[in-house]
This record gives structure tokens, sequence and C-alpha cells, in this order.
DNA sequence: CTGTTAGCGCTTTCAA
DNA sequence: TTGAAAGCGCTAACAG
């Protein structure tokens, strides 16, 4: 039932002259100098004039022009926050963190997607800092070499999230993917399961996903277990597709199929649940299945989702306090490892006796 | 296990000096004027010059800067989306559809939260035209007057989104929320169910949540059926909230608790699901529960939740469409009613037969 | 088709 | 403590 009002053409769509420094200054008897130094320096200010010039922007509703600021001042109080998508509230919960923290302290948050494609990222990031955004925060550590290369040509700062970089070379604020997986295969070790399955979302440019795969085949060959290469499966972040993903497992001999299926996230983990189920496989009697990052989605199925609680909204708070501290010359901690905690649930069992 | 690395002092933070017109119009042997012209209106110049520019531009690495070109031209290609929220991936599937749209035609999106209060939206609107969008995209029919005065004031085009304005004030893209509703609720009224709870957001601010509450009320009057007011609860879009509120209704006397559970989305059903599997309350045979929007949180629930698939990722795409038309100066049609689709699933069957 | 010129609104020297 | 004046990088009006 498409509407059936006729196009219409446009309203004029004149910019209303908004009130100028000049404006402002003028009305309170004074230069568009002190106007400035009133909103950026005040302390540079008689009490007096502040006062005056105060009541002036009051009175106008007075607010300064942006791309004015940021044109001369090179600074534009934006900060962007790039992400590879909103998809399932993965990431948003850290931008909602982050929003939260730069708000209060005068800052915008500039937000975008570039849904896993790491040229896309450089691009919009391009587009962003022509925009003047004056610092980044992305998410993960794996990125076009060339997106480095175009943040320090354009001087901006930048804080790598979800992950904590190694080699230091660049400031990053995560925690150990690998060490979360590593951990909870070793949980489902100890209850007595030998055969793996892996759904995973691309390794390519998303280091998240290859350091929990990596994590989760650490702990297997420690215990002298293998995953074999017809376990694994790598798709892309959605439920169809991931139950797709875990339907291939399904299919294989049951003596090989695995009694564990780690999902590198609970998207994964919440897809495979959905083909045990029109499969008429039980969990975790037949089947324990596990995720990564603790969502709602997870929580909330039957049986419950275990999965591992990653710090994600304080990833985005400290980013936020980093980011700020930068811009403001302060001094700040380059690199934060943050803990995560392993949530058993009621998805995981000991393996069935056949097995 | 925070990182013991020690805090550090900034880095100089000089940004690189990036090339500007002038630097390519030198390369190129011509003024910044054609370089201007090349960028922005190539029809107005001679196709060997238009080579030679581009081939400055490439060479140089150029990038307009946006701040001085937004002075300039009181257009900085940047589209505002203000959205309540983007938890449980409600409003940033809207926002993502946009984003795909607008990116295409080089434009940027700068995505703001507001957490459902209509001052912050006024707020950060307010933050986001000084720092020069060009025009804004917001969800819902309700905000702040003042909102559309100063959209007004500084000539900004605008469209609301996830609802239509009948009255016909504001351009707006979306979908009648009371008709959903309103047909869920016949649905459940033709299965039997005489005795009805109502979840849903707080109203204040929020017509999505007011408009679906009207469309049930309407059914069960139209139906000679009431809603006692102690079988609605109003609260927080988060699962805990959700899942308290339905335990309220629980508590309610089993001659007069409601067979039928309604969520103003699926949010508050998935919270419905939860208490009713904590008490031991079976569902569908003896609650029905039904939500809004569609969401994989609740098509994956256990049963399956019935809902409504709103269009709201079409309301994005055609929202982007209508600000390009308008900033663009080409007709476009200034509202637009989708359609929504009720999807059946397991979460709703007749009332038990005792009641 | 192209160059010259003016100036968007602000911040920031420099002088007073 | 304040004002005058310059100019950030770009686009648009006007000439040529």
């Amino acid at each position: 039932m498409p509407s059936d009002l006729a196009p219409e053409t446009p309203a004029p769509a004149v910019a209303a002259s908004r009130p100028s420094a000049k404006d402002v200054a003028r009305l309170a008897g004074v230069s568009t100098a002190t106007v400035s130094r009133v909103l950026n320096t005040p302390e540079q200010v008689d009490v007096h004039t502040q006062q005056l010039v105060r009541e002036a922007v009051t009175k106008l509703r007075y607010v300064p022009h942006g791309a004015a600021r940021a044109l001369r001042s090179a600074r534009s109080q934006m900060i962007g926050a790039v992400v590879p998508s909103f998809d399932y509230a993965l990431y948003a919960r850290t931008t909602s963190a982050m929003q939260t923290v730069l708000d209060a302290k005068g800052y915008s948050v500039v937000l975008a997607e570039h849904h896993y494609d790491l040229k896309a990222e450089l691009r919009t990031t391009e587009q962003l800092i022509r925009h003047g955004v004056d610092a980044f925060v992305f998410v993960g550590l794996d990125h076009d070499p060339a997106l480095f290369t175009m943040l320090e040509n354009y001087g901006r700062p930048y804080v790598l999230t979800w992950g904590v970089d190694t080699n230091g070379r660049h400031p990053s604020i995560g925690f150990d993917n690998r060490a979360a997986t590593f951990a909870l295969t070793r949980h489902l070790i100890g209850m007595g399961h030998r055969r793996f399955g892996l759904l995973s979302a691309y390794t390519q440019g998303n280091d998240r996903a290859s350091e929990r795969g990596a994590g989760v085949r650490a702990a297997l060959s420690q215990a002298g277990l293998s995953l074999p290469e017809d376990c694994v499966a790598y798709g892309a972040i959605d439920l169809v597709t991931t139950t797709a993903m875990m339907r291939g497992l399904l299919r294989l001999d049951p003596a090989r199929r695995p009694t564990a299926v780690i999902g590198t996230n609970d998207i994964f983990a919440v897809g495979a649940m959905l083909a045990c189920r029109e499969a008429g496989v039980r969990i975790p009697h037949d089947i324990s299945v596990t995720g990564c990052d603790n969502t709602d989605l997870g929580a909330t199925q039957t049986p419950s989702l275990t999965s591992i609680r990653t710090p994600i909204t304080e990833v985005g708070r400290a980013a936020a306090e980093q980011v700020i501290a930068r811009l403001e010359g302060r001094p700040f901690q380059r690199s934060m490892l943050l803990p995560f905690d392993i949530v058993i649930r009621d998805s995981v069992g000991p393996p069935p006796p056949t097995a």
C-alpha cells in the first residue's frame, strides 16, 4: 500500500541566516575576538565582560559555526567510530558507551559501518578525515596498511579496540580473544569432549575471528586433539548463513561428528542451535554449543547459551577516554588489556556416552 | 588483568600539511577555481584541462578540505541520522540501509543516539547542525516542538521515519503502527482469546509505542473486550525490565490473568517469554505471546515468536533517497506508507480450555 | 572555457 | 584585558 501522494517539488531550502560572532560582539559591545575568547579561553577574559558576552550569546541563541571553527583551528570536536556492523548489537554496545563519555565532554561521535570490508573502511575513513574528524576509534587489529599511513599523514590520533596489539605498534584497548576461546575449549575438553567443530567468521581482515579460532586450536593441540578440516566452517555473520553452516556439520558421519561446537561469536552458536533444533539434535545431550560475546540473543535461547562475556562496553568507555586525553594533550595509557569471564549456561554438558 | 603499561605523554599531534587546491592548481598549471570546477561541475571544464587536473589530484592524493568547502558552500555532504538507540538492532537496521544508499551517492552519515530522551535529541541535533550537517532523518513522529523550529530556522531538510504523519505536517516515511497491532490483536481474538495483557514501552515521546498500544485497544473495544489497567505495564526496552514487567502480570489471580500478552516490540515479548519460562507457564498452551518488528531475537526463541514484520530497511532506503532528492533539488515524494506483514509462529495458540 | 577576486565565520597573532 | 587584522581552503560571481 504505497502512498498515492503526488511527488513534490523541493522547498527553496534557503538557510535562515544564523547569528554570527559579529552579531554577538555588536550586542555585547565587544570585538569578535573577545567573543571567541569567552567561549574558548574564558580565563583570559574579565568576568564582567564574560557576563556581557554570555548574555548576548543566550539572547541570540548563538552557536559557533562548526565548519568555520574547524577550518581555522583545525579541530572539529568530532570523533569517528568506524565499526564493522551494527547488526546484532555486537559493536553497537561499544560505540554506545563511547558516545556517552564523549557527549559529556562536548565531542560528537560520527559513526560509520564498513561491513567487514577493509577497503570500504579505508574509503570511509578518508571521507571522515576530509570532513574534519579529529580522531578515530576502530574495531580490531587488522586493517589496510594504507589506513595507518593515511592517519599518520593527516596527523589523526586513533585507537584500535576489541583486541590488544601485542607488538605495541598501535594504541589498542581490548581483551585477549585467543585466551578467551582457549579457556572455553579447555573447559569443554575437561568435560570429556574429544571431537570438536568450529564455526567461524571469515578470518580475512578479522583478527577477532582468527584469534578466537587460534585459541580453540591451541587448546585442542595442547590436549593432543585435532580439528579436522571438515569440522570447520567459515561464513558471514548472519543467522541464515550460520544455520546453514551448522547443517553442513550435521551431515557428517555420526561417528565423526563433533560432540562440541564452538562459534567465534554468539551468532554462530545460535545458528548452530537452530540447525540442531530443526534436525532434532538435542543440546547439550547430543552436542554442546558455545558462543562468544554474551549477547541477549544467546542468553535467551533454549537451552541458554554458554558464552564469554567480553568487556565490550568497558572497551568503549576506555577508548573514548584515551581519545579525549590525546586530543587535549594529556598523558594517556596507550594499551589496555581488559578481563573477560566465561559464562557457563545450559548449552554445554558431557559428550553423549555413545561417542 | 589491566595492563601495566605506563601512561604515555601525547605525541606532538602535528597535522602533516595536506595538499591544498593551490598545490593541485600549480602542478596542473591552472587556477584554483578550475580545480574546484573539475571536482564539482566537470561539465563546465574542457576535457583536456580536466585530465590535467585529475592527474595532479591523483599524484598529490588531494582531498578537498571538508570544513572549508562547508564554510564556503554551506553544504557539508553529511546527513544526520538521529535514532533512539542501537540496542537490539531495531533502528540500526534502518540506518544501515540508509548508509548504503547515501554512501553510494557520496554522502556521509552521521549517526547519533538519544536514548528515548527528546530533549537529548534536540541537543544532539543542535550539535550536528553546528557541525554543518545538511539534512536529517529522525525516528518517529513525536519530537520536541523546538526541534522543528530549529530545523526550519537553519533551513535543514528532514524526514521522519517509522511512522506516517497523518495530518501531513512533516515529511514522513513509515508504516501504520496502529494498524499493525490492530490486525494482530484481531487475530488473537479470532483464536478465542478474551483476556489480554499489554507490555509497552513508555509512550511519552514514543509514538510507535502509543500507536501500537492504541491498535490493541481499538481491536479489543471493537470486539467488546476491555483491557484492565493491571494487565498493562510500561517500561524501558531491555530484557531485564521487560522480564520483570511480565512477572508482575503473572502474579495476577489466575482467573483474571491474560491468556494473550502483546508486546509493543519483540523485546517486550521475549521478556514475557523469559518470565513465563522461569515460572513454568507454558507458551502457547497457557499464554500466547506476540511481539512486533520481527527481530532475530524473537524468531529464534522456543517457541518461535509471532511478530509483525515492519519494513524497517525499506524505510531507511526510501528516507535516504528522499533526502538526496531534496538536497539536490529534485522532486520527491513527501510521505510514504509502506506495508507490514504479520508473521505467525509458534508462540500463539487458542486460550487454555479452563479460561 | 578559464582566471581574478572576494569572502564564508571563526581563531589567533600582534599591539595597545 | 582587549581590539585590529590576517587568513584557514575553498567556491561563486564576474570578467574576459
